[in-house]
RNA sequence: CGAGCUGUAGCGCAGUUGGUAGCGCGCUUCGUUCGGGACGAAGAGGUCGUGGGUUCGAGUCCCGCCAGCUCGACCA
């Protein structure tokens, strides 16, 4: 690791992939657009991968796999779908020597190769509702990209399920949306807006789609999760039906909903500061690493046995224990490297909390601590050690959801005229709560103008549009106006 | 696909009016160090993106090509 982060506020990107880079979460691939995850960034994601598993299984949902090459005519059975992922998909053309009969896209998204299994599944409205969801790799084309942000193949989760009615699947697309909303909280620690989409920014094929935004540290947007109702357009491209009570055949209704390993970057992106890395506690591997101060004129047995002694009893405290993670705890006895390369080391790849043991604090019976987001030291007594490492774990998971909170909502500006909005888009970023007037032609301008997009439309505890009282801060029109958030994304 | 910039050691870079390859970090070995990125000594590592041209001589000048980055269009 050869030089410190070096942050530049007014080059947050740049310090973004730096701290990627540095923290060695993951590489750049010989292949453009495609990264490498490093074990240091997929420890993370698998921790991701066990948070979200559960809330999938306690909604019912069911994991499976489908194909990663989807035959080119199933893309284009839905009409907006196939405008929508077009112009970036991966065509298969050819295997080994022969040229296909059919060529093959490499999936964008699976709403079609599931569809044509879904409807051989269902049959009955005994079927219903199905419930499935993947991990998978997908490819997306895009022209530029970024470490975790946007890459050309990236890692989600998408689920996929069958209703009898729109109405089961618009609940069911609200619930995965709330679900959304507190993982991103309670494991990311990353605050976030629910909301819907404008028509222009929903999901090709869609009837529906509701999101998360999130408010990275330079006051730029992220989305960071998607819920779409996807009505019946699936169903009637692919004829996924079932026969219900009333002894009709009916077309199923649908949900689709994703996110992917852009959660990592977002998570990066939002807790982390110049000296790198900061990993809220339940993305952790390692929670606590302790490092044993032994100059040579020092009895190294005495610390290495303090410091392996200590280890355990944090691991088996039963507070530690009560954590809901498994507790990861490194004694690093490499005398190779000082003392102070390894704190700057750990520090940069976010080790949540750190220990330093010497002689000196053998004496004492006591030891260094200090929190990675707080970065203070203290002297602990070695028997209070145990305890307080579990009570600050905890504390700094919510810390750092407070923390990250207080920001976003510093950087919401509330105003109600396109001047005032242009102003201070420009001044200080952030998001823009605005009364809105669903005008796609006034939205495509603002865009072009400013390069602020529709993050979403605001939604009220029934998933209803938050009327506004004002009228549409772009065009002044006054029926219909929902307030909205406007900003500049990534 | 348009505009701008950059290609020299693993990484970051310097290289003057053209004269035959350098620095920092990292890496290897040895020694002294070790409570916030230590120091000394000795090493390993480069067909200077690529093809052509000018010249006695090209990393350097000229032309073509290729790749990468940034900004636009696109997007989770």
């Amino acid at each position: 690791m050869a030089e410190k982060i070096t942050p530049r506020s007014e080059d947050f990107p740049q310090w973004y992939q730096d701290v990627v880079l540095q923290a060695r979460l993951a590489d750049y691939s010989p292949v453009k657009g495609c990264m490498v995850i490093r074990p240091n960034g997929y420890s993370i994601w698998e921790r991701i991968q066990r948070e979200m598993n559960d809330r999938i299984r306690a909604a019912g949902v069911r994991n499976a796999y489908f194909p990663m090459f989807i035959p080119e005519s199933f893309i284009k059975k839905e009409a907006d779908h196939v405008e929508g992922f077009a112009p970036q998909v991966a065509v298969v053309t050819h295997a080994g020597a022969k040229d296909l009969e059919e060529k093959l896209v490499v999936r964008p998204t699976s709403e079609t190769i599931i569809n044509s299994m879904f409807a051989k599944w269902v049959q009955s409205y005994r079927d219903l509702p199905l419930l499935i969801n993947q991990w998978a790799n997908v490819v997306r084309w895009e022209m530029r990209t970024r470490l975790f942000l946007r890459t050309t193949e990236f890692l989600w989760q998408e689920g996929h399920t069958c209703h009898a009615t729109l109405e089961d699947a618009e609940v069911f697309t609200q619930r995965m949306l709330k679900m959304y909303h507190e993982f991103a909280e309670t494991v990311l620690a990353m605050p976030v807006i629910p909301g819907m989409k404008s028509e222009a920014e929903k999901f090709a094929g869609a009837l529906r789609t509701y999101c998360i935004e999130a408010m990275m540290q330079d006051g730029k947007a992220l989305q960071a999760g998607t819920s779409h109702n996807l009505s019946d357009h699936f169903a009637k491209a692919f004829d996924t039906m079932f026969l219900d009570k009333d002894g009709k055949q009916k077309h199923v209704f649908q949900t689709s909903w994703g996110v992917s390993t852009r959660l990592i970057g977002g998570m990066i992106m939002t807790h982390s500061d110049d000296k790198g890395l900061v990993l809220p506690p339940m993305l952790a591997e390692t929670h606590v690493v302790i490092v044993p101060i032994v100059p040579k004129a020092a009895a190294a047995e005495a610390v290495y046995g303090a410091a392996d002694q200590l280890a355990s009893a944090i691991q088996e405290h039963s507070d530690v224990r009560r954590l809901p993670y498994r507790t990861g705890v490194l004694v690093d006895k490499d005398d190779t490297k000082q003392a102070g390369w390894k704190f700057h080391e750990y520090e940069l790849i976010g080790i949540p909390i750190r220990i330093e043991i010497g002689p000196r604090d053998l004496e004492k019976g006591q030891a260094v601590f200090t929190r990675r987001d707080v970065g203070v030291k203290e002297f602990v007594p070695l028997a209070e050690l145990p305890a307080k490492i579990a009570r600050e774990l905890a504390s700094m998971q919510k810390d750092l959801l407070a923390r990250a909170t207080a920001h976003r909502d510093q950087n919401i500006h509330e105003v109600r005229d396109y001047e005032t909005f242009k102003k201070l888009l420009d001044e200080k970023g952030g998001f823009y709560k605005v009364p809105w007037g669903l005008d796609r032609e006034a939205e495509e301008q603002i865009k072009n103008e400013t390069k602020a997009t529709l993050r979403c439309i605001l939604l009220d505890d029934r998933f209803q549009p938050v009327r506004a009282d004002a009228p549409c801060f772009k065009t002044g029109k006054k029926d219909g106006i929902v307030m909205a958030i406007f900003a500049r994304s990534y």
